[in-house]
DNA sequence: CGGTATGTTGACGAAGGTCAAGTAGGGTGG
DNA sequence: CCACCCTACTTGACCTTCGTCAACATACCG
C-alpha cells in the first residue's frame, strides 16, 4: 500500500481490485479535487490506475496527518468527501448487484452526460458529444461485464436511436431522456434535474 | 431522508437501495459502534432496516454538527469509520461485480466466521456454529442473487462437506479453510490470519 | 502503408433467474 | 399436547442473460 496521500489536480484515477485469478473490478473513479489514499491508514489493497495523464498534489502520510491535527477544517472536508464517495460506492453496488447489462451501460453514460448537462443545462434538449476516457474493456471492469457485452449494449442503444458511437472513444447522446429512462433509476434518480 | 444521526448500541441495521420496480440491494451491514446517517448531509436515499431489535443513541442533525465543531477528535473518529465503510463497500463491489454465486455465499459466511475466529482463534481448527441474522431472501439482497440461488449454494456447500445448515438460520462451519478457499479471495484476503 | 490495439459480431454454452410445487420448522389456538 | 398455519426453505424444470471463444473489421501509430 502506498505511503502517501494527495489530491488530484487534473486527470482521472481509477481504483481497482483484483482477484488472484485476474478478475478485475473497478471500484472508484476519482476526479480532480478528489482525495487519494486514506488518512489514518486502512489496510485495504487497491490498485490505482491513471486513465489519463494525471497531476497530483501529494504528501507523505505522516506529515499530512500532523497537518490534519492542526487544521480540523481539513478533516471536515475529508469527511464530506468520504461520505460522498461512500454514497457513490453504494449507488454502484446497486448497479453491480441488480441492474441488467443495458441498464449498466446506460447508467455509465449518464454519469458523463449528467456532468455535461450540469455545466450547461441547454444540453438537456440538444444532442451532446462525449469523449469517454475508457476502452470497452475498462468499462466492463467498471460495470462488472465482459467487454463484448459492453460493445453489444452500445450497438443495441445505437440501433434504438439513443446514442451514436463515434470512433473508439466518442459517443453522441441523441436522446438524453431516453437514455435516462434506460438506467432503471427513478425519473431523476434523486439528483438534480 | 431522516434528520437524525446516531451510533448503534446493540443490534444490526441494514441499509438498502430500492429500484422503482422493486429490485433491492443491501448496501451496508451496520453493527454496534457504527454510525448511522451522514454528518454534513448528503442527499442519498437509503432505507434503513433493522434486522434485529436495535438500540441506538441518536442526535438531531443540527445539534450534532455543532458538537462536531466543538470536538474535532469526534470528526476524526467519524472519518476513520467512514474510510472503513468505504473499504468494505469496495470489497463488496468486487463481490457483486465479479464473483460467482458460490463465491458470494462463501464470502458471506466467512464474514461471520471470521468474526467468531477473531474472538476465539481456537475456532480456526474446530467446527463452529453460526446464527445468521438473515433469511435466504435477505442474503440474496445482500449478495445480488435470488433467494433460490442462495439456497442452492447452501446445499452445494453442504454436499461438499464444507458447511452444515441447521434449521432456518443456523449453520455449522465444518471446514473453515475450505470455506475460505471458496471465496475466491487470496489465501487470507489480506486480513488477519 | 502495414501492424497492433481496440471494437464488432456471431455461435455457443453455462450460470443464474423465474415459476411452480412441495417440505419443514416454529408458533398459536383449540 | 396436538393440529394447524404461516413463513421460510428446498428442489425441479425451464428459459434468459450474459460470458466465452473465435473470426473479422476498424481505427490509430509509426
Amino acid at each position: 500500500m502506498v505511503d502517501f496521500v494527495g489530491t488530484i489536480i487534473s486527470g482521472m484515477v481509477s481504483l481497482t481490485k483484483i482477484m488472484p485469478d485476474g478478475r478485475i473490478q473497478m471500484v472508484a473513479m476519482l476526479r480532480p479535487g478528489n482525495f487519494l489514499g486514506h488518512p489514518y491508514r486502512t489496510q485495504a489493497s487497491y490498485n490505482a490506475v491513471a486513465s489519463t495523464s494525471v497531476v497530483m498534489c501529494g504528501f507523505r502520510r505522516q506529515p499530512f496527518e500532523n497537518l490534519l491535527r492542526k487544521i480540523p477544517e481539513l478533516g471536515q472536508g475529508l469527511l464530506e468527501q468520504s461520505s460522498k464517495e461512500l454514497d457513490a460506492a453504494r449507488e454502484w453496488m446497486l448497479l453491480l448487484g441488480r441492474k441488467t447489462a443495458r441498464e449498466k451501460v446506460a447508467s455509465f453514460l449518464i454519469i458523463f452526460a449528467r456532468e455535461k448537462v450540469a455545466q450547461d443545462p441547454s444540453f438537456l434538449k440538444k444532442q451532446m458529444h462525449l469523449d469517454l476516457p475508457y476502452t470497452r474493456a475498462e468499462m466492463g471492469d467498471y460495470l462488472g461485464l465482459s467487454l463484448e457485452t459492453v460493445s453489444r449494449q452500445f450497438t443495441a442503444l445505437r440501433d434504438d436511436g439513443i446514442v451514436d458511437p463515434q470512433g473508439k472513444r466518442g459517443v453522441t447522446i441523441l436522446n438524453y431522456a431516453a437514455l435516462l429512462s434506460e438506467t432503471g433509476d427513478d425519473a431523476d434518480g434523486g439528483w438534480l434535474a
